[in-house]
DNA sequence: GCCGTCTTGACAACGATTCTCATTCTCATT
DNA sequence: AATGAGAATGAGAATCGTTGTCAAGACGGC
């Protein structure tokens, strides 16, 4: 799955990677085409597609599912987290749960699974959007 | 988002939950569409659609999210729990986890964000595939 | 600079999901 | 049991995210 050869590096490429850190948030692939679109850049949406899956498949985004099934991808740090989403505005938060793994791993040895990966999603409705 | 007024009883529904009470297990909607077809029922594709958005937004049925983006339901039982998933043969096994309701309620409230709902999947390999 | 290969862009194709709308069905009320 | 208002249905079109196709262009080793 995760395969190991190094992309070629292209502008186009790059510029969808840099799109993702400037904005430094989840992304839909249409929405970073049209960011891209927005500055000028003519990279087409079927480029920004396959380079987010590449890219997706060698670790260097996360992948994260809205509601609607749409996929969007943010780049990612290195450190295991998760994401606690407002089902309003969309804003997230990193958050980091040492609880979780440890639970995770324990439940899955009790159940004979190994080759462990976990998904974890907190939505609830943030502070500022309870008021409004 | 949870409506609470009592929908209308039909028998395409009663059909529509009756397939998925038979699989006890998660099934897109397409598949129950055929499945329905399959034992000659002439439940429309759209009913299907609109029958299992229903029922999970009245909290029925369990909804999740397959690789690909393709929404898939279940029959829920009444007590939250998540599921440790097979990444090979597909074998799903019921977890419930009070240490990860806690650690997501405590995590939310340190944010500010309320009406939580939360979503955990891990998928591993199984005892079985690994033996292969 | 040259060539084989990987990448790109435009657009068609695809598939899941939703929408439309005329018809049919439910159900509270007679 | 008959009725009527509104909800539900089915068929198919429409939508929209995503992937495939393919000719043209860019990359990097030589």
């Amino acid at each position: 799955m995760t395969s190991t050869d190094k992309p070629r590096a292209t502008p186009q490429r790059q510029a969808i990677l840099d799109t993702l850190n400037d904005v430094d948030d989840f992304r839909s692939a249409q929405e970073v085409h049209e960011l891209l679109a927005a500055e000028g850049s003519g990279v087409g949406l079927a480029t920004v597609y396959r380079t987010l899956a590449l890219y997706a498949d060698h670790g260097l985004v996360d992948v994260l599912r809205r509601e609607d099934g749409e996929a969007i991808y943010r780049r990612c740090s290195d450190t295991h987290h998760h994401h606690l989403v407002c089902r309003s505005c969309g804003a997230t938060v990193e958050v980091e749960g040492p609880a979780v793994e440890r639970w995770t791993s324990a439940i899955a040895a009790e159940h004979g699974f190994s080759e462990l990966s976990h998904t974890l999603e907190i939505v609830g409705t943030c502070a500022d959007c309870r008021k409004g």
